[in-house]
RNA sequence: GGGCCUGUAGCUCAGUUCGGUUAGAGCGCACGCCUGAUAAGCGUGAGGUCGAUGGUUCAAAUCCAUCCAGGCCCA
């Protein structure tokens, strides 16, 4: 007889091969077609919300590994928020407007770009975005990221870009936002500002030349051997016509500066270190050192411009070096970055004397009207004729070009926008709000701190096509700014409507309300701004143009999650214009994710060639194995991809699949509505397995509480592989495989199974989505079974699973049992055994593992899965294992014929006549299998 | 150059807050078993000078300093 027959095999149709780059398409669209979204939204409706809010990605290009990243993360949040309870809505967004859009679509342009006016080009760059956001879209729906899709906010939709309009305007109401010079790249042949991602760095030949400042002021307080003596401060530099607009000198506050005597009648002052280097520039072999002093004492003192009959004053500076020059740097705050900044500091104007053409204006004299590339040339000259130059050489470095000309550009200042950080105390109140948010991970908080701390005036003004404009309208005779409340009130409606095109499409007057004048001089004449904001401040404003405006959200959120690199971004203007216009932050909680770096922990990059695309891994291996991935890694830190990786976890996705599929097996024939055993009645074992679960449970549940999802994919694949598969099932396969189908103890075993899957699936369904469901779908239904697992809630506490005296128990059954299958093993190598059950073994224990072990002698057999166990006190003869002289385990062939059904070892086999092949155990389960 | 952060077995992570027995887990790897989870399952084993150096201490993966490597943001 074919005693196999006999026996409850494991069958399900639940496939060992998870397909996953198939099937996962397949499971998306019928989400898609039973409408989970929608449903989860009705059916969580009126329950507490938590509100992840989404920072855009940029509308442009594919998506990359770092995005998969982010919205796979907030995925993780948003569904288990949504399954602890919360009505978690995810609304998607994306930026849209902007300079890379822009600058992409004037490419694709070409030479027709000259043909067409502002209105075409935005509209163009709009159908652009567009192109992208579906692309996006369909890559981000394909990561199994649940979210309200068919709705999401767009930075260029006409309601978000009056709610911009009218954000900004809040700030011009009360008075935040003025205009001021500051210094930007500027190319003389294409009359436009450029920003930093146009200029291109290629090496040109440029002037290097030094020249003397004649100090003023007296020196003797400095040191008494100055004075009285004349003495010149030499500066280099390799932009003589940036001298015209010379303001100042900077020192460096460390350096130590000398006063050298080279036999004329003024001593020149610079770093002591570079003397011996610029001497020998300068052509001077004689020379002495009169005196050293450090720069604070040069502080505020003046030299002479030595063009004009103006002074130029003497400040201290970070970002002077010691690497070239003199230690001594020409400033004219309104031709370089950091002379613009320093000159904040010291209150200096921001003079810059060049028109748009990059001409001379004919502030500075003769040189008017001159190309200043040109003009370097006539500088030099003047200079050398009035003695001050005192060398000319020419240097070969790396100069900013225009990227679409090719020529030099130059640092001019021009007419900006700004939101002041101090004029209605928004540094101070946004420092205050920081301490309010909790910054996950907690040194956020610190970044983020130093850099509100620090930064500038925010300049928000672009001189470009593709935005939204400063909707401010200035006094064409006074100049200032014209704004009221009927002003903002006009221009949200005129942009609901039209979107922000109309500004650009109607002149001044028909934008204005009726009878708008300067409230400064009374003047009717008024110009609409041209500039347009930067981008930071579109996406700046999503909480209120998304957070507050959707009824299915709320102001403030619960929590952002970006990139760490957002603190200076997103993170930033968003606290910005919330502090700005409502005095707090727009979110309680602030969560960073690192960047994924490769197998090495360098960054990606196309030059290196490391770089992995999502849409690789996911026709690779599936969205499932990314999303595993992503849940496997610690994110606060970057985080590492390769394909070692990558086929790690696919090992790791196995494992956590086979170990549910072999549960389902095994619930083939149980149906939990009548074949449930009461936890009171269910065997011991099974009462322990549980115990575990409601381990990893909790384990779990604190983990998705603090967003620590690597702890639950560690602890979901330990519980997998440990408790289940080594211990836990193997155990279990005898008495589910031979009881009878509907003993009690196979019920028992089957009610715990269960239960442990019916767990399982929902603690991974945030993480493994499609898996969770696919399992879900398999499992027998209890009556309540929800139409999806993303529909049902965590898992509810069982309090009642808890038993710390049993699992003590268990656990040290457990430390035994690893001795065991040493003794076995050891056992297998002298050829004594093959497998397991071809074994009898005899423990011997002490007292107190005795007494502990005792009850469960007659189940340690099948604990151990041998033929035959015995529990005895003390020590044990040729006991292949003795552990600290406590536990010693004895191996021996087990007695009797192997049983045909059960596999065992035992005596009784051969004692029936009608079943001569199979043991007693067996015969009295075939008997009871056909009682039922 | 500055600010913030990271560095524990081949890989992914514990342990570092508040120093204290031979630094843990899983995977992978090697070897073996099984063939009733089978393109599965089980067992055993070998892997680490805790990035480096110096210091504090009776005692350092843990505290301090410097350096190296890497990341983000500035310059």
């Amino acid at each position: 007889m074919d005693y196999k027959k006999t026996l409850n095999l494991p069958r399900t149709k639940f496939p060992m091969k998870a397909n996953l780059a198939q099937r996962e398409p397949r499971q998306l669209a019928e989400w898609e077609k039973m409408g989970l979204y929608e449903r989860l939204r009705r059916e969580s409706a009126g329950r507490r919300r938590f509100i992840l809010h989404d920072g855009p990605p940029y509308a442009n290009g594919h998506i990359h590994m770092g995005t998969a990243l982010n919205k796979i993360l907030k995925d993780f949040i948003v569904r288990s928020r949504q399954m602890a309870g919360f009505d978690a809505p995810y609304v998607p967004g994306w930026d849209c407007h902007g300079l890379p859009i822009e600058h992409n679509v004037e490419k694709e342009l070409g030479r027709r770009k000259q043909t067409m006016g502002q209105a075409e080009i935005r509209r163009e760059c709009r159908k652009y975005a567009e192109k992208f956001i579906d692309i996006q879209r369909n890559e981000f729906k394909r990561l199994g990221v649940l979210g309200d899709w068919d709705n999401p906010y767009l930075t260029m939709s006409y309601r978000y870009e009056a709610t911009i309009a009218r954000e900004c305007c809040s700030f011009a109401m009360d008075g935040s936002l003025y205009r001021s010079k500051k210094p930007i790249h500027w190319c003389c042949s294409c009359q436009t500002a450029l920003a930093e991602a146009e200029i291109e760095y290629a090496d040109e030949t440029s002037p290097s030349i030094f020249v003397e400042f004649e100090v003023v002021d007296d020196l003797g307080g400095v040191n008494p051997a100055l004075a009285g003596q004349k003495a010149a401060v030499v500066i280099w530099t390799t932009t003589p016509w940036t001298l015209p607009a010379n303001l100042a000198v900077a020192l460096h506050p460390d350096f130590v500066y000398a006063a050298v005597d080279v036999g004329r009648e003024h001593l020149l002052i610079l770093a002591k270190e570079l003397v011996e280097q610029c001497m020998a520039t300068f052509g001077y072999e004689k020379y002495s050192l009169v005196c050293e002093f450090g720069a604070a004492e040069l502080e505020k003192k003046n030299c002479r411009h030595p063009l004009y009959d103006r002074n130029s004053l003497i400040i201290l500076a970070e970002h002077v070096t010691l690497d070239t020059g003199t230690g001594c740097v020409h400033t004219a705050p309104g031709h370089g970055r950091e002379d613009y900044e320093v000159g904040l500091r010291y209150g200096l104007d921001v003079y810059a004397p060049v028109d748009q053409q990059g001409r001379f204006t004919e502030e500075v004299g003769h040189f008017a009207g001159q190309m200043v590339f040109e003009a370097n040339a006539a500088i030099n000259a003047r200079l050398k004729e009035l003695g001050v130059l005192l060398a000319e050489e020419k240097i070969e470095h790396s100069y900013p070009h225009c990227w679409r000309c090719k020529r030099p550009v130059i640092f001019r200042a021009t007419s900006q926008w700004f939101i002041s950080m101090e004029k209605n105390g928004l540094r101070k109140k946004a420092l205050e709000a920081i301490d309010r948010v909790s910054w996950i991970p907690a040194w956020g908080r610190e970044r983020i701190y130093g850099m509100i701390e620090n930064r500038p005036d925010w300049c928000v003004s672009r001189q470009r096509a593709w935005g939204v404009p400063i909707t401010v309208f200035t006094c064409a005779g006074c100049g200032a700014l014209v704004i009221d409340r009927q002003v903002v009130k006009r221009i949200y409606e005129l942009f609901l409507q039209n979107g922000a095109d109309v500004w650009f499409e109607k002149d001044t007057r028909e934008l204005i309300p009726e009878g708008l004048s300067c409230p400064e001089c009374g003047g009717s004449r008024l110009q609409k701004e041209t500039d347009i904001l930067d981008v930071w401040f579109d996406s700046g404003v999503s909480h209120a143009a998304v957070l507050e405006a959707r009824d299915d959200l709320r102001w403030p959120a619960d929590l952002y999650l970006e990139g760490s690199d957002q603190h200076r971004g997103w993170f930033h203007s968003s606290l910005l214009t919330a502090v700005g216009t409502r005095g707090q932050a727009p979110y309680k909680a602030v969560l960073t994710h690192g960047f994924v770096v490769d197998a090495e922990g360098k960054k990606m990059s196309k030059s290196l060639g490391n770089v992995v695309a999502p849409k690789e891994v996911i026709n690779r291996y599936g969205a499932e194995i990314l999303r595993l991935w992503v849940s496997a890694s610690d994110y606060r830190d970057d985080i590492r991809i390769s394909d070692n990786i990558l086929r790690q976890l696919v090992d790791a996705y196995r494992r956590i699949r086979n170990t549910c599929r072999f549960m389902l097996g095994n619930l083939n024939d149980f149906d939990p509505r009548s074949d449930c055993v009461d936890y009171g009645k269910m065997e011991d074992i099974d009462r322990f397995a549980l115990h575990r679960l409601r381990q990893l449970m909790e384990k779990a549940d604190r983990a998705y509480e603090n967003f620590e999802f690597h702890v639950i994919h560690h602890s979901l694949h330990n519980f997998c592989a440990v408790d289940l598969s080594a211990f836990y099932l193997d155990v279990l396969k005898d008495r589910l495989y031979t009881s009878a189908p509907r003993s009690q103890a196979r019920r028992s075993a089957q009610t715990a199974i269960y239960h442990i899957l019916d767990t399982l699936a929902r603690l991974m369904a945030p993480i493994l989505v499609f898996t969770a469901e696919e399992i879900w779908r398999y499992m027998p239904d209890d009556g309540r079974k929800e139409a999806s697992v993303h529909l049902a809630g965590m898992p509810p506490a069982r309090p009642d699973w808890t038993d710390d005296e049993l699992a003590r128990r268990w656990e040290a059954i457990l430390e035994i049992r690893s001795l065991v299958t040493k003794a076995l093993e050891q056992a297998r190598a002298d050829k004594l055994i093959g497998h397991s059950l071809d074994a009898g073994v005899t423990v011997g224990v002490d007292k107190q593992r005795f007494e502990l072990l005792e009850p469960y002698a007659g189940q340690l057999r099948s604990i151990f899965i041998v033929s035959q166990a015995e529990l005895v006190r003390g020590p044990v003869e040729d006991a292949l294992v003795n552990h600290e002289d406590r536990v010693y385990v004895g191996v021996r062939p087990a007695e009797g014929e192997k049983c045909q059904r059960c596999w065992v070892h035992d005596p009784t086999v051969g004692a029936d006549g009608s079943h001569p092949g199979i043991c007693s155990r067996c015969i009295g389960q075939l008997a009871e299998a056909e009682s039922r």
